[in-house]
DNA sequence: GATGAATGAGACTTCATTCAT
DNA sequence: GATGAATGAAGTCTCATTCAT
């Protein structure tokens, strides 16, 4: 288990941590206000409010707006691969082959995944909202995402498909419908609804069991 | 399977019907803008540019940018609720109660959003942007889940339920577990890779495969 | 007394009697928004609202929005000089010198101002606001003031300071000081505070009284 | 005298004292364009071209176009109060009960009228025209009318009232005839013939005679 | 004559960015 | 480094006027 507490180790490590006082509070504001109206709608001039900064200021530490978007969003693109990429997680699928071990690591995923959007709701909205609007950031995206995710994700797959232990679909297409499960989850959780009146520990449960029994091989 | 021909026809019905042949060119552009590059980033001027009139045309038609942007999304918003508001599909469940029936709904659902999205990408683009930040927006979505669609749902699960097709979970697990999983086959589907080698009609069967599976009540 | 009758239907000769009823219509809303709002910030579409017409009708009529106030104000300035132009009046005054006639003069003279404002209230307004930005008017005014009244002004004058009757003051200041006790008397009547509770006839008496009182020779 | 002087300081005091240079410029340019074309008819380009500065900086010190014209405004109609509220004036009027006493607080008025009107021509231009177009204008003048001016006029009338020495008309009455011939004459003055040929000496002594013989009880 | 959609110039205002202090 | 006044380009919207119907 402390493996993932590596995680976490390494989601906090590039972060706000050698920002001055004033780059934080501008940081800060800056995350709230374009989670709540959006990049586009927001002005630097309430950026600079909300901080308790000067406009200028905001322009010495960022040269453009854009700049400080992506100050913000870039480092939680990173975060959002980190665990597929990390090697521990690799080795402890291959630990064993067993079902147990698919239950885990699917666990293991989502609970992590859920910590990290409950800590950081509006970091996430933004790069919701934003993803779509930036080239290079989509560009990031699939970068990553072909390169390093899809790649282990790869194995792992094969490796179940082989003991017969999930069905046998393209990668691409296990791996769409647990991430859109997941997903699908997390932004009905913290986004959509996060004022309902949510049993986290039951939901993280059925929707583990949705996911496995809706890739298991039909036993009949 | 007529009956959802009659959809489709619901859906182009209260449509962009009786607008001028300038209008039209105006909301056309604006969809293609607003979706390429969000609502806030689009100038009224370069609305008008693409549409070929006078940036006072666009005022004539529509008092305000905002104005405009409702005008495009709230026949969308019905539209998309629709399908589980139409008689037809209630009766279609209750005409037995067999597990083909939850199967054929299912398909049915999700060939007709399939079919919609296809043809309705940039719309759909919009409203995925746009809900977030405009309360008006989401107060008529959360209206229309909680007055038709939820109540309507929560027959055909109890429904299933009762017959042990599908799992004991809350209806609004279910509701979340299914939906997700269709949005997210949609959005990945013709937003995030639309230009991905996709084989709709084997996706669309493993997608189903997959919430049957998912739901059904574990056989051992 | 039938001679101020004359002037009444002088006022009324050259009037909106020859208007269409659609030009009736658009002037008669003209004078009410201009007046309410001032003609610079009064549009024509709200005219042609107010008028029930189509705003391409009132440029039917006046080829400009200027044109259309210059048509409303153009008579008022007429009608308002017209009680010293009328020979009626010069023959009265002449008829013979005595003092009476003095106060009987200012009276009519009131009186008949008084009735027209009454009458006119909005058209008053309006003229009073836009003398001051559109030289032309001024031109106007000031050509009748010149030739018409003040020549008239100046023999009555002159005839009553001959008599003693009046102080030694240049007959501008004369002028000056009745009209302006006039107008005042007027403008505080009816622009200023139209809805206080005034005694008119009282006040008619007390406004004579006053000039009489203020112009006569000291009696000592 | 030196009384009459304190007053002016108190006018200038509140003034344009904290405006930066920019500021100033704007103001000026404004008081200048507002008063020649009026408030409606002026544009803030043309305001920004004349102070030379960009229009944008307009903004940054008035929110919108109309807050420049009320911050222009404002003051004057203070300014317009102020030397009916002054205490001195009550002092003068109280000293002694002569009828000398009544011309010297008119003189006094008058003079001091004169020359806030000369020095402020613009200002009170604007302020006559745009009095008619704005209820809030309207409300203040009239708050500061009723609470201030009226009851201290009050005073003085049924002070001079008791002593014979003006006529038994109602308060308002005599206010409405001594300011309706101060207004009367500053605007013909200053604003409907300021280049005429005015000797101003004379004619505010005719004025003020004209008044206190138009009010005084007649002698016979 | 009457209409009202269409126009485009220009209005007010916002905003990211610069720069002297 | 920090400030905030200043900028001017660009944005949304208004409006007098035209013109095809």
């Amino acid at each position: 288990m402390t493996e993932y507490e590596a995680f976490k180790e390494l989601l906090e490590l590039d972060d706000q941590e050698q920002l001055t006082p004033k780059q934080r509070q501008i940081v800060q504001a800056a995350i709230e206000i374009f989670s709540e109206k959006g990049y586009a709608s927001t002005s630097t001039s309430e950026i600079a409010k909300r901080a308790g900064v000067a406009e200028g200021t905001i322009f010495r530490h960022y040269k453009t707006k854009k700049e400080l978007l992506m100050a913000i969003v870039s480092p939680v693109i990173t975060k959002l691969a980190v665990p597929f990429i990390a090697q521990s997680f690799v080795k402890q699928v291959f630990r064993d082959g067993e079902h147990k071990d698919f239950e885990e690591l699917l666990r293991a995923m989502i609970v992590n995944r859920f910590e990290f959007a409950k800590k950081n709701v509006p970091l996430l909205k933004i790069v919701l909202q934003e993803v779509a609007f930036h080239p290079e950031l989509q560009d990031r995206y699939k970068h990553i995402f072909r390169e390093e995710v899809l790649p282990h994700f790869e194995r792992f797959v094969s490796h179940y498909k082989e003991q017969g232990l999930i069905k046998d679909y393209p990668s691409e297409t296990v791996l769409r419908l647990v991430i859109t499960t997941v997903i699908g989850f997390l932004v009905t959780r913290f986004i959509v609804m996060p004022d309902a009146d949510w049993d986290d520990e039951a939901e993280i449960d059925r929707t583990i069991d949705y996911i496995l029994n809706g890739l298991q091989t039909v036993q009949d």
